[in-house]
RNA sequence: GGAGCCGUAGUUUAGCUGGUUAGAAUGCCGGCCUGUCACGCCGGAGGUCGCGGGUUCGAGUCCCGUCGGCUCCGCCA
């Protein structure tokens, strides 16, 4: 049909007689020529229909529209002195029609193709014209060639892919699940996988050794602009390794992808603990494309004449008291702004965003009344700040302070303009075991099968227990995780015990999983990449609806084909089914 | 579950303290035009102001509800 894609065409090419097919981008009428721009998948190539040439062929062009579908023939030329357009690939040539067919006629578009400006609502009810924009299918031509690096270092690398089923069983633990009803046996239900967890530690049951899959996962929550209810996951996992031999592995991968995009990434990646991320940075996922480091200063209110600051100081395991030192920022936040940053932490918990700018004369806020001379002296030799600068200051309970002020730091980057360009990698480390659930309880931070730092395991404070855990961070964004598995029995009853598991709930649970420990699981522990938020990063968006052919909106619908939407009631009785609607109204 | 922003020709939008026929740009249709590439010039058509109620002599505008989209909090082991 085609004898070059547009922009394979060049000035060698010039005589040649080509025969091309594609979209009508746009077409400039003349009265007597016409220009045609022509584009497919690589780019764009002007055509020439000139009644001199061929009075038919002008005759079709003078019929063409927006997005109709010619093929054409004709041959190609030097565009001639002066008329070259330097911004088209191919704007030096052009292809003189000598016949053309119309293939397909186009409605009145409901948007131009490529305008952003257009509600997303719209684009996505019409996503295949939001995909014609050549930036769209740039955007899936990175992810095809990442993705498929990614694919081919592992398979370089001794991983197998194995595909693992997607009717799988409903797991109390974690993020909701969405249900599939089964037929064949009433009233029960499938779940689509959170993650082929599960399945791929089997296969290192199985002795695979090493197993990875590109895999959609589903999770029934709130959307957001990073995340969507089915999502990829480059999942891996491998056998007879530690955090070390893992990350690794995974650090291989993301090179060959980031390569593989055109960027360069030195390995191996920096590392933090989870300690340092939250001390420094109020975050498990700190984006270090910016200072702004959190500095403690808590021993430095402990003589304050201020009661609530004093009280706050005496415990310094429960409490924290931060000092954010901000460059330039009296310069840059009026009086108005800082009163709009207090309300801003306060959504987030604080009481209030005490601060002390430093002016020429001195410094000047409400903190500094409450500080010895002592402790001022103290607070300036470990801050170091400069005229113009502001201190902000978090104090109060430590995961409240920690969540605030690290948001703080996030908005007072973008505000400031503080976001260098690049991508900053980091692995955040050595994460809790356990967190404590709004009783006091001890709930797994990752899930209960990670294997805890065993030198750490500490029954009497579970919170200081440690988990062989980590986290790949891309400029603020998780893009992935990992862990080591226990494959012991004893120490997966430990966990259990410390959850308030019992044998037989745990049995019901995951007896399967159990049973498959028991019959020579060998050491193993593996990582999983969101994909989409790989892709996302490397795109330069921040929403991922964008490195998504068929996104979902945030209430999980699909503008385009209307899912989800209701069924025949043939349907439901076969599958035994009787949907109750909230207003009472019966299906 | 909660908070905020948004919804007016095909599209992007203007529309003030409620007041004649809801205005513009672009797109669309028709005419003219042989070197444009955001082609140009002339003319024309095109609006349930998201939907439903209410206040009012009168609602795009005010109030209540509802639907949809986006961002965030909760949620996401």
């Amino acid at each position: 049909m085609r004898t070059h894609y547009c922009t394979d065409l060049n000035e060698n090419n010039i005589g040649e007689e080509v025969r091309l097919v594609g979209w009508v981008n746009s077409y400039r009428d003349h009265g007597g020529v016409i220009f045609i721009d022509l584009r497919d998948k690589t780019g764009i190539i002007q055509l020439v229909a000139d009644p001199a040439d061929s009075k038919e062929a002008w005759e079709q062009a003078d019929k063409v529209r927006d997005e109709y579908v010619i093929s054409i023939k004709g041959v190609v030329r030097d565009r001639g002195e002066g008329l070259h357009n330097p911004k088209l690939k191919t704007g030096k040539i052009e292809v003189v029609v000598k016949q053309m067919e119309i293939q397909n006629e186009c409605k009145v578009l409901p948007f131009a193709i490529g305008d952003k400006n257009v509600n997303e609502e719209l684009r996505l009810k019409y996503r295949y014209l939001d995909l014609r924009d050549p930036k769209m299918f740039e955007i899936f031509s990175l992810r095809s060639k990442v993705s498929i690096a990614m694919r081919n270092y592992l398979n370089n690398h001794g991983f197998l892919d194995v595909e693992t089923p997607v009717l799988t069983k409903s797991t109390p633990e974690g993020a909701r699940d969405y249900l599939v009803p089964s037929r064949i046996h009433a009233g029960e239900f499938y779940a689509l996988p959170q993650s082929p967890q599960l399945f791929k530690q089997l296969l290192m049951v199985a002795g695979f050794d090493r197993y990875f899959q590109i895999a959609k996962c589903f999770r029934d929550e709130d959307l957001r602009a990073d995340r969507q209810p089915e999502f990829t996951q480059v999942d891996l996992e491998m056998s007879f390794c530690n955090q070390d031999d893992v990350i690794a592995q995974v650090e291989g991968m993301v090179k060959a992808g980031f390569e593989a995009a055109n960027q360069t990434l030195v390995t191996p990646i920096r590392r933090m603990t989870y300690h340092d991320a939250m001390e420094k940075y109020g975050s498990d996922k700190p984006d270090l494309r910016f200072g702004l480091e959190m500095v403690d200063v808590i021993d430095l209110f402990e003589d304050s004449n201020n009661e609530i600051f004093a009280n706050i100081a005496k415990d310094q395991k429960r409490n924290r008291f931060k000092a954010l030192k901000v460059s330039g920022a009296d310069n840059h936040y009026s009086r108005k702004q800082l009163k709009e940053l207090e309300s801003f932490v306060r959504k987030f918990g604080a009481a209030g965003l005490a601060y002390i700018q430093v002016k020429e004369d001195g410094l000047k806020g409400p903190l500094v009344k409450f500080m010895s001379e002592a402790s001022l002296q103290q607070l300036l030799d470990r801050l170091k700040p400069e005229v113009g600068d502001i201190i902000f200051f978090g104090a109060g309970e430590k995961k409240v302070v920690l969540d605030y002020m690290g948001r703080l730091r996030i908005k007072i980057a973008n505000d400031m303009n503080l976001i260098k360009d690049g991508y900053e990698f980091v692995w955040i480390v050595d994460f809790p075991m356990f967190e404590a659930d709004d009783n006091g309880n001890p709930t797994p931070l990752h899930h209960p099968f990670t294997m805890p730092n065993m030198d750490t395991w500490d029954e009497e404070n579970f919170e200081d227990i440690k988990s062989i855990a980590y986290d790949l961070v891309l400029n603020g964004y998780e893009i992935g995780g990992g862990s080591i598995r226990i494959h012991k029995e004893d120490i997966q009853e430990k966990v259990f015990n410390m959850l308030g598991i019992t044998q037989e709930q745990a049995k019901e649970k995951f007896g399967f999983l159990l049973d498959a420990l028991s019959y020579g699981a060998p050491a193993h522990g593996g990582f999983a990449l969101g994909l989409d938020r790989f892709i996302m990063l490397l795109s330069n968006t921040t929403n991922i609806r964008d490195v998504i052919a068929f996104p979902k909106t945030q209430k999980a619908s699909c503008l385009l084909t209307e899912a989800p939407s209701p069924v025949e009631k043939e349907q439901l009785r076969e599958l035994h089914i009787r949907v109750k609607l909230p207003q009472n109204e019966a299906n």
